[in-house]
DNA sequence: GGAATTATATATCGAGCGATGCAGAAATCG
DNA sequence: CGATTTCTGCATCGCTCGATATATAATTCC
């Protein structure tokens, strides 16, 4: 439908890229980026209008159409964005925990201070990935994006489980698929609570809770 | 902004009303209404629009006016009519069961069969309270009725914990809304899980290692 | 039957939607 | 410099949104 080559602007590592001629953006792309990416996040899909977008990020919507195609387009960038520059909050301790079992328990407690803000973000409370309902609203391209999204985070999870298994740390028999998918809901229960408006510590709690299920390690 | 008055059709137990002079409505309001919970359930609040619903319940823009109000009424009414039809299918067994733990568990067992259609419901898959972002779409008072129902649910098993302690089947050091807010987390997870077409099977295994968090008797 | 009352069907309403056409401004290239 | 290319601001496109005015059909009351 659009023509969507564009002109690419989103070089790998943040160099300038190779100066184009005519006339220069007026306006800074990365953070209208973020604007419309918060403004995503805090509303929804079909709830954010082109007006919205331009008001936040500054700009006329000939230039939103021309630096990102479409609305379309432009949720799919900002879930790009947001992955890149939101999910380091919860997935950054997780990576460098020594075992599954500390993997879980931080990324837990990572999330109750992402999910409510208490992390210095500026950003909306909750997920964006986890609350986006853009599937059921009729976009099922990007409905399976964010399906995606959500997948990505499972298989973290069932990996770390399944490399614990091959250590040691939990027995052959666990359900790692299943474990797996409880975690997640659990952190995906805290973003719907958290958009509610509880507190850090309220999440805390339902971390504490969850940890206590880990299976035993029957030693 | 509107003459809110209506006919006050919802007679408090299925009789049917003293029968109104003028021309009757053509149309089944409780089935039609039934048409438009599924659909503002499946599709959301914003996503939905006034030709959908006309479509779907099979009536014309004026019927659904002069029977509902407006938008927005239509969707408070939904949101009763899904607590009446549809809430008993995940809290009827709750409220039977001889102890907390018991209640919890079939609390949870029944929400699989719920949330992912295999109680024979014809309806989507998810909560439709659960999964309501109308709050964060720019209609408050819709969002405070959703932040209410979902809060019931939660006081629901507060009381039922509480009971617990003061029956000696739980210590009374237990943090119990903390642990209420767990038990809440894990089922709208679930229902997350549902909509991106978890099996029931799946939530089950989640439900089951939720339940190794209960609690130890410390018998 | 005739008057009064109420619901429906058709055809819109103004507003806002997502998206563009166009002319001018601002840069690079020769 | 002039030619070319690209972006921006203004105005607006066709469309759909939520919501209604109007005329007609269907019923009750007398």
């Amino acid at each position: 439908m659009q023509k969507s080559g564009g002109q690419d602007q989103g070089n790998p590592a943040g160099q300038i890229a190779a100066r184009s001629r005519g006339r220069p953006r007026a306006f800074d792309r990365d953070a209208a980026l973020e604007q419309a990416t918060q403004l995503f996040w805090r509303k929804g899909y079909a709830a954010t209008s082109i007006s919205d977008l331009t008001e936040a990020m500054g700009i006329g919507s000939p230039s939103l159409y021309a630096a990102f195609g479409s609305k379309e387009e432009l949720y799919a960038e900002a879930l790009r964005h947001y992955a890149e520059r939101y999910e380091f909050r919860v997935w950054g301790n997780f990576r460098a925990a020594a075992t599954a079992r500390e993997a879980i328990m931080v990324f837990l407690r990572d999330s109750t201070a992402a999910l409510t803000g208490s992390c210095g973000s500026n950003g909306p409370l909750g997920c964006m990935v986890t609350l986006s309902a853009v599937g059921s609203e009729g976009h099922a391209e990007l409905g399976e994006r964010v399906r995606v999204a959500r997948r990505v985070g499972l298989t973290r999870i069932e990996d770390r489980l399944s490399r614990a298994v091959s250590a040691g740390e939990l027995a052959g028999k666990v359900d790692i698929p299943g474990l797996a998918r409880f975690f997640v809901a659990v952190q995906s229960g805290m973003s719907i609570l958290a958009r509610d408006g509880a507190t850090r510590a309220e999440l805390e709690a339902v971390a504490s809770n969850a940890m206590r299920a880990w299976p035993e390690t029957a030693g």
